[in-house]
DNA sequence: ATGCATGCAAAGACTTTGCAAATTC
DNA sequence: GAATTTGCAAAGTCTTTGCATGCAT
């Protein structure tokens, strides 16, 4: 199951003395069964369905909480509302993303962290970490057009 | 000047029996006249300056003309707004951002470019464009940092 | 018991939309 | 002159905050 983000989140609250709520449990709950890129709406329906007390406040409320402590972390918005992704043994990646679908692969590429290294001791800056976004039109749709008679 | 932006926005609304009016040509000279990423409310506060009258509403409007007619872009949103780009006449260029002072080099990288060709070979998508931002300490800030006793 | 957390609802921030008046072609 | 555009204000979204009540420690 999610024990160690179970764990690393009540670490996180009892060092400044805040407390393990059933609320708190059930939103990392709801985050950890959805896929990565997840709107806080999206969390609070998930949530809902294991406890339909929970409120959206809430919701946002231990969205912070998580990322705070390292185990989500704020992907780039969609059209509306901001996205959240899972930040915990969840390994640095950078994103490919269909424009006509909007499907997202996560990939890892060392040349291009190689080259992006490089680039920071061109111009003598330490670094603080990247944010990369591809943007394409996937296999699928690239059919999917084709096939429409384009 | 920004005759070519000009130039390209009346043929897209002369195409659409759309009406090249005085308060787009002032939202047009104000988005241009910012640098890349501003918000839409950058974008009235500059239009304000150049006619008062401009209304809010306006601009929202005309950057989704501006956008449609390829001479703006959405960039990932700020904490709170999107942001908008410059789409026409722009060189390509990715962005190192100094997080503790805000400055930013604009750099092109042929390395990145190319391995970046190679991510979307390997997934079998088409590209059409990417963004990458790179943080990291800009040397005067590491200076700074030195001196201050840390 | 103490004090943080919750849910609701109200408030905020950003964006979109409806409408009568003004502007463009 | 016909039709689009504008600015205002109201409505819509998404997110945050205030407050009385409920919980975890």
């Amino acid at each position: 199951m999610h024990g160690d983000e179970r764990i690393i989140l009540e670490r996180y609250l009892r060092e400044r003395g805040l407390k393990m709520t059933h609320a708190r449990e059930t939103v990392l709950t709801a985050f950890l069964s959805l896929e990565s890129h997840v709107s806080a709406d999206a969390i609070h329906e998930a949530a809902r369905k294991l406890d339909p007390g929970i409120g959206q406040a809430t919701v946002f409320r231990t969205i912070k909480l998580l990322t705070d402590a390292g185990l989500a972390r704020e992907a780039c918005r969609d059209d509306n509302a901001r996205l959240y992704e899972h930040a915990w043994n969840h390994a640095h990646h950078d994103h490919l993303t269909c424009v006509e679908c909007g499907a997202v692969v996560e990939f890892v590429d060392s040349s291009i962290e190689r080259a992006q290294e490089a680039v920071y001791r061109r111009f003598g800056f330490v670094s603080s970490g990247h944010r990369l976004e591809l943007y394409g039109i996937c296999p699928g749709c690239q059919a999917k057009k084709a096939n429409s008679g384009l």
